[in-house]
DNA sequence: GTTGACTCCGAAAACGTTTTCGGTCAGCAA
DNA sequence: TTGCTGACCGAAAACGTTTTCGGAGTCAAC
């Protein structure tokens, strides 16, 4: 590392401009601009002198002036709130690493924002795109009634959410089908001779938590039993609601041989909470999760759950992102992934009761 | 849905501008600037006119234009590398959404970049910066010997890093005292009876590995302990290698009745495999982690760990870059924050080998 | 009535690109 | 010679701000 930059003085960096480069190699801006982007209509041999001078001069076009220039920022914002940042789930960590990388395969840049107060939420996504920050949105824990939805629509703001809502209708989403995911779940669990299946339910102001609940009920049906209402507790995606969750069961749900948790979180805290009580898993209860997060694998026991893959999630919703900022007409905008069981060592026959 | 927006056509959001306003008040472009940045040659009338239409009309300044003009972006650049972010440990997930949340309390946005390829890491930074995309950097996972912090510094690009490094003379750096935290942990574990601790070191090429470890002897030669070098095991930060920690530690070295792992996660690893092995935890083996990530919290059994605040070191960090970016000169540049042991119950008195 | 200070505002340049619209020149046909 | 075509390149406008410099007015003092 021979201090190659000779005109780092003092902290400010001077960078070599377009004019200097054309300066340098003897032609307009405009040529210079155009050969460098690769324009058909400049001679390859001009193309090949403009960037040898461009490259040992050590040229990177400011995307600042672009940007002004041509409108758009390569950037697509994602706002996670700060009150959610307690309770972020592995899965959206994972989620968000997944995406930024998609993107940047796309040539986009992930503008992570994070906002504190739960009111300037909206205000936020629409300071973000007015000023030009981003081009368009990804959207993570959509709600039941999303008003970020609503906004972004009205304004013909481009954004992709990851999650369905009520009124999915027309934007652009990208899901996993939770629903189908709960029901096979329980009727896994029914074929291993649980008959009194607890569920301890998610946020349910996120919509994706009524359909797992959903879902429940109906694997249950599908495999012939009633529905309890009572079997159903809330939580709320932590690991601590599943820790209550379980104590609530023991308290006031006889006979239960199996909890479905609504996502892998709540199941780790569910089975910590568990075993302390003196309840071994699985050979007493039974319990599994949803999401397929890394750590699952590593809990102990191993977490029986229903996995999905992040990584694909992030490279599609970066493509439909993508399309959507280019202006392409929506084709395939909403897509339904599915989840599949990874059968580990948290779930087992049922206990005789 | 009642498309209130007037303008939006078919995706295309017209955008009020500077010009607009002026004309729309009836004064320069100039004034409105001065105006809104509260300029104090502008009589608080004037102001409260132009305030008053500018907000009528929906204005919001291009930041594109603004950076443009001058010269910096509000935004700090975070690049994580795809092929770590396989171990993207809990604790970075969390302190990247602390820093995010931190760096918003001072106006600045978190540019999220992934790179794939580790031979372009460099040229990503070098790319960001040049095209004036973000002000400055904050680096994770310092190296022993990190290219990044020589290329950054020979250019003269603002940034902080999370983690010192063999080179940190002189840069600006914030971490946690991890030496003396596990020196301190060891002490604790001694005062439990513990004689032969083994430890399962993290990834060997980052910094922090090799004070981590540095602090395990200083603790065990302040207890009066001799050194096994046979009880140093090879781990990379990940659950797994607490796995495979543990099979070794088991089959070749006898009488250990505690193992302090280099992070929370290769210590849950740890755990899930040592009760797989029939051994409890912590009757027959104490377990101890590091970070005090909150799903330690919630394990089975909790466990004890060395906690810090990744919510102060995102709020510390985003001081300093913002003091760099703005040219201060650096006082105070390097902090050192303590990690506290968080006792739970991973760990206990040492068992009668 | 001139000067000076002070308050408030505007014209124009600048930031560094891309794009629009031509312009030059060579070659070739008429 | 004239005109036309195609290949290559350049001048200038445009993007939407901020900043530099200066100008117009008012008011008091001399």
């Amino acid at each position: 590392m021979s201090g190659k930059a000779a005109d780092t003085h003092r902290g400010k960096v001077k960078r070599a401009t377009l004019a200097e480069v054309a300066n340098a190699v003897g032609l307009a801006k405009t040529t210079v601009s155009r050969a460098l982007n690769d324009y058909p209509d400049i001679s390859e041999e001009t193309k090949r002198r403009v960037r040898e001078t461009a490259g040992s001069l050590g040229y990177v076009a400011s995307s600042r002036a672009r940007q002004l220039q041509k409108g758009s920022t390569d950037a697509i914002g994602l706002v996670i709130s700060a009150a959610a940042v307690g309770l972020q789930s592995a899965y959206q960590s994972e989620f968000t690493a997944a995406l930024a990388a998609a993107l940047d395969g796309h040539g986009l840049d992930l503008l992570l924002h994070s906002v504190t107060d739960p009111v300037s939420e909206i205000d936020t996504y629409n300071r973000l795109f007015q000023q030009g920050k981003v081009d368009g949105f990804v959207l993570m824990r959509t709600r039941c009634d999303d008003e970020r939805i609503r906004f972004l629509t009205e304004r013909g703001v481009p954004f992709v959410t990851q999650g369905r809502t009520d009124q999915s209708a027309d934007h652009a989403w990208i899901d996993i089908d939770s629903q189908q995911a709960f029901s096979d779940a329980v009727e896994f669990l029914a074929g291993k001779g649980h008959r009194r299946i607890a569920m301890i339910a998610g946020d349910e102001t996120i919509y994706s938590s009524t359909l797992r609940e959903a879902g429940y009920r109906q694997g249950l049906e599908k495999a012939g039993i009633a529905v309890d209402p009572d079997l159903i507790f809330p939580g709320d995606f932590s690991a601590a609601s599943g820790r209550v969750g379980v104590k609530r069961v023991i308290d006031s749900a006889a006979g239960v041989t199996a909890i479905l948790c609504a996502n892998d979180a709540t199941a780790m805290g569910a089975i910590s909470q568990a075993v302390e009580l003196g309840i071994e898993v699985p050979s007493q209860l039974s319990v599994m999760g949803y999401d397929g997060v890394r750590m699952a694998e590593m809990f102990s026991p191993p977490l029986t759950t229903l996995s999905h893959s992040a990584a694909e999630c992030g490279e599609r919703i970066a493509s439909m992102i993508v399309g959507l900022v280019g202006g392409d007409a929506l084709t395939d905008h909403q897509v339904l992934l599915p989840a599949q069981i990874i059968e580990r060592r948290s779930t087992g026959m049922a206990a005789n009761v």
